[in-house]
DNA sequence: TATATAATTAACTAACTAGTTAATTAAAAG
DNA sequence: CTTTTAATTAACTAGTTAGTTAATTATATA
């Protein structure tokens, strides 16, 4: 039996909220979007909001968690299909940079989140942070223990790697700008691919972890 | 002649705003921090942040020049003594380092900068960013020259420092936090000192830059 | 000492903020 | 068809926001 089209649908009208409310949040940030704002964008009436999230933190916390859980989803998926620890790092970080180009609002989420240590959402941004994180350690561990990686500093490593690639998305705007006037010779990779980055940050960590490594 | 102390001191009034609104601007971000609350914080009248700095922007303006230009010339003191590419990029990986170490606000105001593309000032963070990278970019490009370094990437290699040691910096609570729950095992680098750190930075980008480094 | 000027203040405004409430609709269940 | 329940709305509140204004001090100068 084929659902009828309603006029009232709790889900959809739920799922609004947060479609919106990621694009509000990701670009002007927690504090900068009003709740007037909100509704206004995703075309309900402000009380849908409270009535369905609580709260504004509230929203906020179901907002970080679905693209928390969906970036793990992503990357455990493609993960699943290999046993090196290589192969491993190597989707885990492409997986990402893709992930963050295609998703601008992942980056500018998690940076601004991150730069206040989660003053938001301590606790829930602490427990996906660390099971992302997680899963980042363990791949290292594992190359380690099996031979195949040098000892190295796997928060170190991990920050070297999201850091570039959620700057990277980030400042594209601003990059492209720079691109333009020429008053000073300088390379901005305004028209770098997101893989093509990718794989250079990829290499990079290799190279770091696998002292022999060629690419 | 000695100056005798004042009641009144546009000087000190003025720096004492700047100083207070660092602070707020750093921990709550642009939106986040209230004018009253900045009055209350440095111990003058709300007026005087307008007599001043004419309006919040352009006092965050001046906030933004301020420790930007404190980084700058703390970079470029130190780089000037070497003439060699390869100290010259330590000595900038590891002043920086510990610079942000010691001025946490600037990490956490240039992360949430940048995660906006510089939505509050694009003119201008476009243009001290542009400074800084130019600094960074130069050490590559001279060092390619004189053939020391491999040809390389500038831009993702700048956000995989500035990237790392940022993050480093602003989730310090948060990782010591993550540390002190031991339901797994899971290395947060909670106790590492920003000077082992910015070492392992600065030998992971040699290692880039130089295929045979060791370290 | 008188005057001009710069620094400071309290009190104010108009717009905006998150969140509430009570009434109203639409759909599902009996 | 009626009753219950869930979804939606307009209108509201109480507090906060950036920014203004006119009056008042203090200081330097003539």
């Amino acid at each position: 039996m084929t659902k009828k089209i309603q006029k009232r649908d709790a889900e959809a009208s739920k799922r609004s909220i947060v479609l919106s409310a990621i694009k509000l949040f990701s670009t002007r940030g927690y504090a900068g979007t009003s709740m007037d704002e909100l509704a206004k964008e995703c075309g309900l009436n402000k009380a849908m909001i409270f009535y369905y999230f609580k709260n504004k933190k509230g929203l906020y916390e179901a907002v970080m968690e679905e693209i928390l859980q969906e970036i793990y989803k992503a990357i455990t998926q493609k993960i699943s299909s290999s046993t090196s620890a290589e192969v491993q790092l190597e989707t885990f970080i492409k997986t990402y940079g893709t992930f963050a180009c295609s998703h601008p609002y992942l980056p500018a989420l998690l940076l601004k989140e991150l730069s206040d240590s989660g003053a938001v959402l301590p606790q829930q941004l602490f427990k996906s942070m660390r099971k992302l994180f997680g899963l980042f350690s363990d791949i290292l561990r594992r190359g380690e223990k099996e031979g195949v990686f040098k000892k190295s500093m796997p928060m170190v490593l991990y920050f070297m790697v999201i850091g570039s690639l959620n700057l990277i998305v980030t400042t594209k705007p601003l990059r492209q700008k720079a691109a333009k006037l020429d008053d000073i010779e300088l390379d901005t990779c305004s028209e770098c691919e997101i893989e093509d980055i990718s794989n250079y940050v990829t290499s990079n960590i290799l190279l770091v972890l696998k002292p022999f490594y060629k690419e």
